[in-house]
DNA sequence: CGGAGGATTGACCGGTATCAATCACCGTGG
DNA sequence: CCACGGTGATTGATACCGGTCAATCCTCCG
């Protein structure tokens, strides 16, 4: 999983997370299978018996719980290369659905139990795992309790633009394979409120909104210094 | 740590890491020492190189960050049984501090890495405590993003409430050893609101404010409807 | 008894949700 | 190729929740 930046421990852990899932992938795991899912079709339900993990091969998932009074808090996106569906409990604690067409790989639960019990190496990796989603939802806690909505859109493009950095893709050209009601999901507020936001930032001229699925960044300095940190680092 | 109560997965986590705690503790881990901390002294600071994990045995912490603009967001307060300062990083990841008079045993990381590599049942009981971490701060999230202020220190009191019977304690007698502004910074609202919040649950006839550390559970049931959550199970 | 820190209560204001109307985009079918 | 319909996005008007400032109260200790 990625990590929002505006925080004081900046990106390791998603530096972490993306090491710790290649090797995941690396080891000597049997039985994994490719699956495809159409357009918001889920891929498995908070609540259900968990029997495999996913790595995301291609295409975008939110991961989201429902609260009681029917609204959704979405914790992250899943973006090719991640794993999603890991921890310790026996059902999954959320649920992932496809965002547009996606394909994953299916890595059994058993093989993984049998090798982290075999290997504490491998267990290790667990762990490390899993200490980087913590770490990148206590960013997301940090930017949900203590930003304002016009921060937190700024926060979730620059974490979308790192993302790209990381991946070797245009850090100022940023596609939004989610709608606005995803991100709102994701950040607490709602699409009007996201679009308001978009608009705004827009009009300061630090942005371009090309597609509503297509954002230009024009002065990423600007951003940065929206939510006091500046980018020379 | 705990688990806030208002979400779907109920509190599994609560009950595992209690179990897990106890069994990291029950490990043949070696050169465990004791230490007693002041009122408001840290434990450990944020970006701190990671030398020991912590285990609460009489006191209270609270384990927090803070933002750029001062601001600071809590994420658990530990309670006595309760382990801090796990994860993968090499650095602690949030500072603890004392809120009252504590005293803590220190597990050396030195000792905790030998085991957890020797042994990989016990990387996996650091994977299962992780998750539960995970697990917790997934439900604080929920708390923050979908809950009002009133809901907020509802779900606040009815987990404290529930830790209280996990421990053979009175579930209804609540001692509250945090300030109204560590309460705040958990709940992500200012301590006026806190107050102002208890004040209507005591208008409400829910609660009785014995004294600022004591609170009396009266109306479990209502508090319970009022998260939208009845009580029968 | 007095001082200090924490808690409570009130008044006011701003940010954001909500409701509502319109717009933009895109796939479909004539 | 264009008209049309549906979904999602944008923009505007309004109400209200909660932050902030300020005054007072409470409780614990010296």
């Amino acid at each position: 999983m990625h990590t929002l930046v505006a925080n004081t421990s900046e990106n390791g852990s998603l530096k972490q997370l993306g090491r710790t899932a290649e090797s995941i992938c690396e080891a000597k795991l049997i039985g994994i299978t490719s699956k495809a899912f159409a357009a918001k079709h889920p891929i498995f339900f908070e609540g259900d018996a968990k029997s495999c993990v996913y790595r995301i091969e291609k295409g975008a998932i939110a991961l989201y719980r429902m609260a009681i009074d029917g609204k959704r808090q979405v914790f992250d996106f899943g973006l090719p290369g991640d794993i999603v569906g890991l921890g310790a409990a026996d059902a999954y604690s959320c649920t992932a659905q496809a965002i547009g067409a996606v394909r994953v790989q299916c890595i059994p639960l058993s093989s993984l139990n049998r090798l982290a019990a075999e290997d504490s190496g491998f267990a290790l990796k667990l762990y490390q795992a899993v200490s980087s989603e913590l770490e990148a939802t206590r960013n997301l806690l940090m930017a949900l309790a203590r930003h304002n909505s016009l921060e937190r859109v700024v926060i979730f493009l620059l974490t979308l633009s790192r993302r790209n950095a990381l991946h070797g893709k245009n850090p100022s050209l940023l596609t939004l394979p989610m709608t606005r009601l995803d991100i709102g999901d994701l950040l607490g507020i709602s699409i009007e409120t996201v679009s308001r936001s978009l608009s705004k930032l827009r009009k300061f001229g630090m942005i371009d909104v090309i597609r509503t699925t297509t954002v230009q960044i024009i002065d990423l300095n600007g951003l940065n210094l929206l939510i006091g940190r500046a980018t020379y680092h």
